[in-house]
DNA sequence: CCATTCACATAACAAGTGTTGTGTGAATGT
DNA sequence: ACATTCACACAACACTTGTTATGTGAATGG
């Protein structure tokens, strides 16, 4: 039963949405043409005549999947620490989309390490991340809220925190509910304002 | 061309070898029979031989990493705060041993999250992880070498950030190289003996 | 010395995969 | 009104996967 009207855009979204569902319930690697096709109630020659291959619906998908994850609602309240933190915020599994979303990227993660042009897209994605939260945390610091040192250092560490709770969050969802996330995030930002008594020197080089 | 020495124990040990050749080069989602066999110069009627299941032979391979993992040199220089340092530092990948791994580890992540069973085993897994790390992290208290604060919140805000940096440095290698993930994690250290000047209390809960 | 067991090889099978070619009815332009 | 294009369905393909059945030569035990 083909479609009355030549929607074309409509149809992609819809390839879109079974395309999410699909990933969401099985995996990165569930992500094959016939599952797609079955939860869209459409055969293969469907997918086949939007995308020519197989690669091509993947890089479809880890579009989608990046797309979804960066139109997800942010939280933009403040500006300095408290921008730093509602970044961080924003990517963790703290909602149910969130959750599938970051379950997504870490199934994703077995086929990019596999894959050498996936896992170089996949190295910069999370070097812009870093970027981003690098400026945030230059801000934080010249408006005082943080104390001074290498913001690149810092946003790596911050941001391996995050992505660290992500997972562990993801496996046991139980043990990391939202509340408890958000504590460890803010316990994790509070040492970060605190001044570093010790001898060491925050993130210099040698 | 079979054995001359029925060594039941030395052919193990060579589809252990061949198992994690496999995983290391392909991924977890490239561990199949036939790649196993290829590794190995066998057909897959040796593995159906040894595993009467394909999940058999995951099941072996994921105990395979987690000895592996588990029994990889290990630094245990002191106690205390030292203690918790080492113990982090196994877990980066900082030979690449330990990057093969970690890599390995990473790229199960994806059919563990799709399985139920894996699941809950991985979760149980990082949690007794977890519990080590506490136990450490209380003994550096009573050291006076880390501020008061529940341990358990510490030792997951810990594990996080190891994790976290794991996965960045799987992907980026070049960005983090042995020498910054040590000295991310010093940092992160560095923080974590600074008392805390903000008003929030650490590790509290609501 | 011989029967049995072991440790595989070999080959086939069914299911699932991506891919390709052909058909077909509706929409569309003229 | 008609030819063309579109948006798929349908079916077959080559391939890979896990699984299973059968054979076979070496080890082994009595």
């Amino acid at each position: 039963m083909p479609r009355t009207k030549g929607d074309h855009e409509a149809r992609r979204r819809d390839v879109s949405e079974a395309v999410w569902q699909v990933m969401a319930a099985r995996g990165f690697a569930g992500l094959t043409l016939r599952a797609v096709a079955a939860e869209l109630g459409a055969t293969t020659g469907l997918l086949t005549h939007y995308f020519p291959t197989k690669r091509a619906l993947v890089e479809y998908a880890l579009d989608l999947l990046e797309q979804r994850t960066l139109s997800r609602p942010r939280r933009d309240s403040g500006k300095g620490l408290a921008a730093l933190r509602d970044g961080l915020l924003d990517i963790l599994p703290l909602t149910p989309e969130a959750a599938d979303s970051n379950r997504i990227w870490v199934s994703s993660w077995d086929a990019a390490l596999s894959d050498p042009d996936l896992s170089t897209g996949y190295a910069h994605k999370y070097a812009v991340s870093r970027d981003r939260l690098s400026e945030q945390v230059a801000a934080a610091q010249e408006l005082g809220e943080l104390p001074p040192g290498d913001p690149a250092e810092i946003a790596a560490g911050a941001q391996s925190f995050v992505l660290g709770l992500v997972v562990q969050a993801l496996f046991a969802p139980a043990a990391f509910p939202p509340q408890r996330q958000v504590q460890l995030l803010d316990d994790y930002l509070a040492t970060l304002t605190a001044p570093d008594r010790s001898g060491n020197r925050r993130s210099a080089r040698s």
